[in-house]
DNA sequence: ACAAAAGTGTTACCCGTACACCCATGC
DNA sequence: GCATGGGTGTACGGGTAACACTTTTGT
């Protein structure tokens, strides 16, 4: 009990609690911004708002936006942009949605020339095609991009030099090139040794359907009898569906068996990608 | 050209910045804190300071703290307050920093109640056996601590449920007992896939000092034989050092051949751990 | 019948496991 | 000699890669 005193009132604690003073110290200000990444016809997209207002308006960008002082942590703020941004409720899709990485360089927001340091906590969210996002506040547009439109490496690059793009793709405003790329690195590292590929299917679906996640993030598909094999014999990965509720299929071929997303988060040992990582 | 000149000055540019009142925005601090792990007498350790101010005056904490504000960005100030903690040239020692996580609930830190919202960038930091660190600015000592003399896991289900702890270990202030459980898994997941455990040993070392590792991160070494031809046939994660200014051996024994770390810096397919991750 | 997509079988080979065995040094 | 730590060899088995083959539908 003595212990639990010190969170709440001990000796000094006035002392450090009046010392500081608001106004004083130059501020800091938190935002988020969102990679949420799916797939449309095969191909992995990235969802990207094109904004309204300065700083960088009429260029493209990640959907986020300013966690509340004091009210919320990250996550939550980023749950709560990604809903505003979206009209999306994370928690009812049952989406994916974890933390990549902070980005704080001092010039990273040109609003550090009126003296606002801003710091980005990035986030990274799988889902499957999800309804058109409606522009919301402060941005014109919203849609997804084949990230193999946007020239992500070049943006990048170009952000690392501190030099214009002059590509004809999308010109991201900020870092989100960086982070973008940051994102989609993140979403391909992780198919390889989690269950997550199943995020980007919508239930039921079949193992084909689960193979064009991968064909569609690493450009290339894995062997389809090992394929079927790994995933089937990793237990709770996908779990059968007996119903005969399926869609009609497109076009001609064998109706697939359909499965749904199982407990599994983990894939050992990894799902195997050619083109391994160099050093 | 034209969107070079958005970088600096464009049209509307003076509105948004003007916009801006430093003093109106309720503040962030944004802080780094930092994991560092090393191995001392075949045991894994973390460096914790004690802190001589509030809040959690006299508690045990993970050195760190504030970015400097328009000057540098977290990893900067991870560095510098490494070396201010410790003593340490982080660029000269050679060893890895990475990014860990944000952590930004509101309540994360007690100043919260005189309305500052502080933010914490973790690090994770790996090293070999280093120096005992000299207490630095705010804090009564410094030491490192045998991770599973800290009895971490109850620390953090203790912060998570807002509970006092109540245990023997020494106990850490903030919610550094969570950020420490992260990075200690961190470290363990990567012992697996990449070649990071060469970042524990003093060049040049043996491949038994290089198991040793393995052996005090997870509690139980790698298969002898195994082990060594994994590392031997991963190419570029040991190189062999010809010299024989070998240091004379403690007890009895043959003399082991001598490596120094190689450029690769990923392990595929990933050393085995006996006890795998659950789902 | 044919194409298309799904699903099954078969073989070879790599590599991790397990365990036995050989080397070099200090006491 | 013998304990100690270092280093090597080898047989077994599971799982993946590669590829051929069969099944079921639509047109």
């Amino acid at each position: 009990m003595t212990k639990r005193a010190t969170r709440t009132t001990r000796p000094g604690e006035a002392d450090y609690l009046k010392a500081y003073d608001p106004t004083a110290s130059p501020p800091f200000a938190l935002t988020v911004d969102l990679t949420i990444f799916t797939i449309q016809g095969g191909v992995l997209t990235a969802l990207l708002v094109e904004r309204g207002d300065h700083p960088y308006k009429g260029f493209w960008a990640l959907p986020g936006g300013h966690v509340a002082h004091g009210k919320e942590n990250a996550e939550t703020a980023a749950v709560r942009e990604l809903a505003e941004e979206t009209g999306l409720n994370w928690a009812a899709t049952g989406g994916h949605l974890e933390q990549l990485a902070t980005y704080s360089d001092p010039d990273r927001d040109p609003r550090i020339k009126a003296g606002l340091h801003v710091a980005s906590v990035a986030y990274v969210a799988f889902a499957p095609h999800l309804p058109d996002p409606q522009a919301g506040s402060d941005a014109t547009s919203a849609r997804y991009w084949p990230i193999d439109d946007l020239d992500i490496e070049a943006q990048a690059d170009a952000w690392h030099a501190r030099t214009p793009y002059a590509g004809d793709a999308p010109t991201l405003g900020y870092d989100h090139a960086v982070i973008l790329r940051d994102g989609l690195e993140r979403v391909r590292a992780k198919l390889e040794y989690t269950t997550l590929a199943a995020q980007f299917v919508h239930e039921p679906f079949s193992l084909g359907d689960l193979r064009r996640v991968y064909e569609a993030a690493w450009g290339q598909a894995p062997e389809l009898g090992n394929f079927r094999r790994k995933v089937l014999s990793t237990d709770g990965f996908v779990v059968p569906v007996e119903r005969a509720d399926r869609p009609a299929t497109v076009a001609g071929g064998r109706p697939p068996l359909l499965y749904r997303r199982g407990p599994a988060q983990w894939l050992v040992p990894p799902m195997m990608r050619q083109s391994s990582l160099e050093d």
